[in-house]
DNA sequence: ATTTCTGCAAACGATTTGCACAGGG
DNA sequence: CCCTGTGCAAATCGTTTGCAGAAAT
């Protein structure tokens, strides 16, 4: 995992007057070795493989640390559970378009979608501190071929 | 409540083989006679007023007829309860500001979003069926002059 | 020694569901 | 009559929390 999220957590924790623990750094590595979206429970049965002391409830109050410090973001997709996406410190500005066929997650920037989000906000009297972009949308190749290739952009 | 829309709902739960009961129509004139979003919860104090009957269940049973029938909307608004918009098919496209200062939900339109939106997604290679754009920002106004008027737009 | 952390299991809260009865067609 | 709709209360399920012991500083 990159060594200035992980430099950057420490840091926050100790500004906190948090300790350093075997369970805490399980967690930190198994959420940053991955660059997919996971659940509390998969991060946990991540987490576990490193270090099988991991409860399910340090989990859960690790998760929150993490956000409030930055380097993970809390993606609501209108399911019952909540996703956590480690790649938001790279691309803070991303969104995410889902595939209803096959439900894979693209992620995307654009910088014209950010400014016209910037005006609007300026123009209704705000300042924007989070925005939300999420797309569900059909696969087009599933559409043309009939089989969706469920391929890596 | 606007009647094309009373005719829609009856048309589908006809269609549905489903019934007409005095519970399903308060819910229903409840659920268009104000403007505002609202939780389930909130829904079934409004219908309760208009039906003592109404219970909780029939609540949480109906709404997600109305969204599937397509005159309500579902929410995330990243809470841990889902909020439901009765303004979906006057304004199919509007998004949501919220300001983090006074929680205030501001909606809005605006045909370049939604291009470069369909842009996007068509670039990426899918075709959009929902579109969530979510925004949230202070108050410049607040910022200004240290109060928020909390002003209707 | 002092304070934070932990796992466990019980608690939580929004939503869902099984059931037996009520009521629309 | 038949079949759908209902309220009730119990069940569900992700998440949170109280507690007593463990570990960090």
């Amino acid at each position: 995992m990159d060594e200035g999220v992980r430099q950057r957590i420490y840091d926050y924790f100790a500004h906190k007057g948090m300790r350093r623990t075997v369970q805490r750094d399980a967690i930190i590595e198994a959420a940053f070795t991955t660059t997919e979206h996971y659940t509390a429970e998969e991060l946990l049965e991540m987490a576990h493989k490193i270090e099988r002391s991991v409860s399910r409830a340090t989990v859960y109050r690790t998760l929150p640390l993490l956000v409030e410090c930055g380097v993970l973001k809390e993606l609501d997709f209108g399911k019952d559970h909540k996703f956590y996406d480690p790649n938001y410190i790279e691309h803070p500005g991303h969104n995410h378009l889902i595939c209803t066929d096959c439900s894979r997650v693209v992620e995307f920037e654009d910088r014209n979608i950010d400014t016209l989000e910037d005006c609007i906000s300026k123009r209704l009297g705000f300042t924007p501190t989070t925005k939300i972009l999420r797309i569900e949308a059909s696969c087009d190749e599933l559409l043309r071929q009939g089989t969706c290739a469920n391929r890596k952009v």
